[in-house]
RNA sequence: CGCGGGAUGGAGCAGUCUGGCAGCUCGUCGGGCUCAUAACCCGAAGGUCACAGGUUCAAAUCCUGUUCCCGCAACCA
């Protein structure tokens, strides 16, 4: 609930509107899941299958492959994964594992079967591959598909034990549905909400054979759900399939992932604290995306020189240097409106259709590169006129001076028109100004109804500020400092907040201080920390912990850390966990720090006066 | 050989599908203008289009190979 609240400012804060912003966790969802389940079922489409699972018989639960250690049957390492081995890089199946011990409890896990449901998705194959490369996907998209149907499908296990999340399988108490099966179905069970508040007819837009068109639009990450098992689960369940999937890309800062060390982890929060107008980022973003899968880049002194000269340099100058001639000459009214040639008939018309089909396209970057263009040659045009000069003959010239200025303010208002899908704050303003409130795209080249109002001509010079670079500064020490996690990560959502993993293992048992006693937790001091060659999360620690000889530590904290501000530090580690082979060396212990799925890692500091080697307890 | 994307003046990008004089914005330098929020207009410098080979009258663009970079995955004890 609270995540999403703060989804929903945000997007409102960033003027992303939704007729219905709901909640995968809905009556309308579970009860669509099930239909669903029921008429894949009907249709044969559902398999069970008894499999053998590793059982924790003190957390009473299944555990997933990675819950499960063990010893390598092939080389006979300790502590290996459920699934491969990282000292050897045999794979297997944890029931192949020596001398198995649950992850969560320690227990050695018992085995036990448990029956699962399946999604026969290979009997899917054929449908997928004629869906996928009917035009629904992008070309990247599609070729990503097809390393899929190389491998050929498999079915999907759509079911889970408890302890689990979500809702019950019907008829199968204790089974639960995977949160994948219904997370997609939320778009169903959002829309039939909206179907209920507005008198909508739910089975026309969602029968098999409905004409309305469905679009999807997901961050790359999650295509293989949306682009697999979503179809192939309407197809089968009589309903009808997405028209066309959209996947984009990841968000990068300065070239980079976002990091919290560089202080470019920038939430959408931290964002609008800082820098406050939204449109801002909205226009960068359209000057970048394109319909294509690739990364974007959010360059920030880059960010600052295209808002700062494209947007007010250009676009509201038009508006600023014209409206003050208007102002100081003709009591803040348009002269009569009239169709310039030059401005309209030439320019604007050669490049309407083309930027029309750029925003259908998704080439945002395209259209925002024409519409710029144009704001060049209404520039170009008040140079040429140069109606600074005839106002000095103010009387010779009247007739000729209201002309041009009505002109150019008349393409800022077509301009505002083509910009209005990025900036609809702004552009409101500008409706405003005009007295033409709902400006259309069939509206361009037509004339402003009412003229502008005397006492709206200063409004024209606020309409839009430059960004401060100070601010973006500010904002990347702020990131930098406060550390404190802030949810909501400015990145390509999915409109369902897909969850990943059960982790609300039942409450209830305790350890005692025995067990606790047998941590060896030490103040640490880390004498020496680097990059580790061709590991990506990793830094190579070595820690002082008042032993003879320091210790080599490998932590996953390279995301959140520059490796010079930790040398000197202290902090706390497990000094007496058992020596770890890594890929890339021994590891002698283990670095404390705090994480969830909104942040971190975050390593734990010792108040003044901890020395190294001293016992945590 | 795990998968995908990329490499084009100092920065950010377009152009590649469909081969035909290498383009846009910012920055720099020079000039103009003064209506405008250090804005706007004109001009200049700056690129062996990552590298090597091939196809072609012609290659940034098509083909082959190589290098480097980014994202995913893996490593997170």
């Amino acid at each position: 609930d609270a995540v999403h609240k703060e989804h929903s400012a945000d997007f409102k804060e960033f003027l992303i509107e939704f007729d219905n912003y709901y909640s995968t966790n809905a009556p309308e969802n579970k009860e669509l899941s099930q239909t669903i389940y029921k008429k894949l079922k009907a249709n044969g489409k559902i398999a069970t299958k008894t499999i053998e699972q590793f059982y924790d018989p003190v957390k009473n639960m299944f555990l997933p492959d990675r819950f499960i250690k063990g010893e390598c049957p092939k080389c006979h390492a300790k502590d290996q994964y459920g699934d491969s081995c990282e000292v050897c890089g045999a794979t297997y199946n944890p029931t192949e594992l020596i001398n198995a011990y649950s992850a969560v409890s320690g227990a050695a896990p018992i085995r036990k079967e448990t029956e699962h449901y399946f999604f026969k998705l290979s009997e899917c194959e054929d449908f997928l591959k004629t869906w996928t490369r009917s035009g629904t996907l992008q070309g990247e998209a599609a070729n990503k598909m097809g390393e899929w149907f190389e491998h050929g499908l498999n079915d999907w296990d759509i079911s889970r034990d408890a302890p689990y999340f979500g809702f019950e399988i019907p008829d199968a108490p204790g089974k639960y549905f995977y949160v994948w099966l219904d997370a997609p179905i939320g778009y169903m069970a959002s829309f039939k909400k909206l179907c209920e508040l507005q008198g909508l007819d739910f089975d026309e837009y969602w029968k098999q054979d409905s004409t309305t068109e469905l679009y999807h639009f997901i961050g790359k990450d999650i295509l293989y759900f949306h682009a697999l098992f979503w179809p192939a689960t309407l197809e089968y369940s009589g309903y009808r399939k997405p028209t066309q999937i959209f996947a984009h890309g990841f968000l990068t800062v300065n070239g980079e992932k976002m990091s919290k060390s560089r202080g470019t982890f920038v939430t959408a929060r931290s964002y609008l604290d800082h820098i406050k107008n939204p449109e801002y980022l909205r226009y960068y973003y359209a000057a970048k995306l394109n319909g294509t899968m690739e990364d974007i880049d959010l360059n920030l002194e880059d960010f600052v020189a295209r808002v700062n000269s494209d947007l007010v340099g250009k676009y509201i100058n038009i508006a600023s240097r014209t409206a003050n001639i208007l102002n100081k000459y003709f009591h803040g009214k348009l002269g009569e409106p009239q169709i310039n040639k030059d401005l309209y008939a030439v320019a604007l018309v050669d490049i309407e259709d083309e930027i029309k089909f750029a925003y259908q396209q998704r080439d945002y970057s395209k259209a925002v590169r024409l519409i710029m263009g144009y704001a060049d040659v209404v520039n170009q045009y008040i140079q040429a006129k140069q109606p600074w000069v005839l106002a000095k003959e103010f009387d010779l010239n009247k007739t000729e001076l209201h002309q041009i200025c009505t002109n150019a303010l008349l393409g800022f208002y077509n301009l505002s028109i083509l910009v209005k899908p990025i900036l609809p704050a702004l552009v409101k303003d500008v409706e405003k100004l005009f007295g033409t409130p709902d400006l259309m795209w069939d509206d361009l080249g037509t004339k402003p109804t009412a003229s502008i109002r005397a006492k709206s001509v200063q409004e024209f010079q606020h309409l839009m500020t430059r960004i401060d670079p100070k601010a973006i500064e500010a904002m990347i020490e702020a990131n930098k400092e406060n550390l404190t996690p802030t949810p909501a990560i400015i990145k390509t959502a999915s409109p369902v907040a897909p969850v990943t993993a059960p982790n609300d293992v039942a409450e209830g048992l305790y350890i005692s201080i025995d067990d606790f006693t047998k941590v060896d937790l030490r103040i640490a001091k880390i004498v020496n920390a680097e990059h580790v060659e061709g590991a990506e999360k990793l830094l190579k620690l070595t820690l002082d912990i008042g032993e003879a000889t320091t210790r080599q530590v490998f932590a996953g904290i390279k995301s959140a850390y520059d490796p010079a501000t930790l040398v000197g530090r202290n902090t706390v580690m497990v000094a007496n966990l058992a020596p770890r082979k890594m890929k890339f060396g021994m590891s002698q212990g283990m670095v404390l720090a705090a994480s969830d799925e909104h942040g971190g890692p975050f390593i734990l500091s010792p108040d003044v006066g901890a020395m190294p080697g001293m016992r945590v307890k």
